[in-house]
DNA sequence: AAGTGGTCTAGACCACCGG
DNA sequence: CGGTGGTCTAGACCACTTA
């Protein structure tokens, strides 16, 4: 079902977890992978590059694959929902609309959502919770021809990108995630239970369809302590910096 | 000099800046491009998968590729030192030692450095600048292998990663980040000049080597307001959701 | 000097999208 | 249905690391 590349970077992963090959330490030449898995050296590299793009192994001209670590944690490399993130964690995602009504496109809005300024949006303002714990404040703006099928899921809808999905077809394909911290406002604080001024993480979301069309933006507040994300990085394979002039 | 598939993703991303490929429109096929550069399609490929790490472009088996947009923001797609961040920006980084000195690995430091609790480590408290401005409160922890090294950086050396480098060739390759938001302590608001409890990205981070040793973890807090970081995000190519039973 | 990953080629087949 | 991207192969050469 599943492509070999994927089979293999699953087993990598596998016997990662399993301990298999230690932390520190190297993973068998490219070669060797592509006789014992039986595929040729390209799709052995298609495999290994997934784990380095989830910063599993490490890589260098020259030297074995290092592995690096089995990370687990809720990170960026894929797009997911609030309710996908949360059933992979474990947890039970739950949503309440608070407010939800029509209104024209301020400048902001109509530069996010790649529309006219004055062309009717709609606001929804939801708060979110993991297991019962309220964690999440999420203010979405939908461009109008998403108005409807959004206007017409459940108030307690658990999983809105399934919803649409069910309702319309449409695909959250891509995201772009802009993050900061900031302080609670009133609404905030009061609707999040914590206190006016105390830190929340803020990340302000354009999500489109595979087209590049906007179909929400979004600005979600975390309570502080609730959540965290994780993000794994390596340096391009330059030689770092060029060394400054002297010696 | 770089790769080639490295000029043509290059060339590709200018070609978008410059707006030869509009936001929202496709790409070439992939054999157009192959013939038009003179390579083979796998090098092609190679270029195209860049601008998608990037979230610049996105893909879907049997239709072209979409040109997404033109980011510019920073991201975490590489591993960049704060001075090297700076500079892409265009603003000048500055850096002061506040504090320094050795202590006993507390059992934190040691799970993160994969050291033993009780070896010696280097504790440094670092505030650090952008054009003159206080952005950031760092305090790191070193092992000891890294602690002479770092003692012997000037109390404003503007690159600590540049300044290690020269000092003892180590690169700082693998990065591991962990981001929250949390209220200014009193330490933090007398140092950032900002009142207590007021909001702080904090991101913290391990750095190893190319073979996955721990160099150094950090404990980052940006002042609020001062800087944002970016991630852009697709979904795995798999159909969306599995859709549920009914219909 | 041998081993290893990085690059590149030329070709093949398939799954999927679009008109 | 033709065009497209996704997958896979078998081979080649080079740059770099390691011992």
């Amino acid at each position: 079902m599943a492509a070999r590349h994927e089979e293999i970077a699953d087993e990598l992963r596998q016997a990662i977890d399993r301990g298999d090959y230690r932390i520190g330490g190297t993973l068998p030449a490219e070669t060797e992978l592509a006789t014992r898995y039986g595929v040729s050296r390209g799709t052995v590299r298609q495999a290994v590059s997934a784990l380095a793009a989830e910063g599993r192994i490490g890589s260098r001209q020259g030297a074995r694959r290092v592995v690096l670590g089995n990370r687990r944690s809720q990170s960026f490399a894929e797009l997911r929902s609030f309710a996908q993130w949360a059933r992979a964690m474990g947890q039970q995602a739950s949503g309440r609309v608070l407010e939800q009504f029509r209104r024209p496109a301020t400048a902001e809005d109509a530069s996010r959502l790649q529309i006219e300024q004055g062309d009717e949006v709609l606001q929804v303002l939801r708060v979110r919770g993991l297991d019962g714990e309220l964690v999440l404040l999420e203010r979405n703006v939908y461009p109008e021809w998403m108005a409807s099928a959004v206007e017409s899921l459940p108030a307690d809808c658990e999983s809105v990108v399934q919803g649409l999905y069910d309702a319309t077809g449409v695909i959250f394909a891509h995201g772009e995630h802009v993050i900061d911290a900031v302080a609670a406002g009133s609404q905030d604080a009061r609707l999040l239970g914590v206190r006016r001024g105390s830190p929340l993480l803020r990340i302000r979301r354009v999500t489109t369809t595979h087209a590049g069309r906007p179909i929400e933006w979004s600005d979600d507040r975390y309570r502080s302590g609730s959540v965290s994300f994780a993000v794994a990085n390596s340096i391009g394979s330059n030689p770092l910096i060029r060394r400054a002039a002297e010696e």
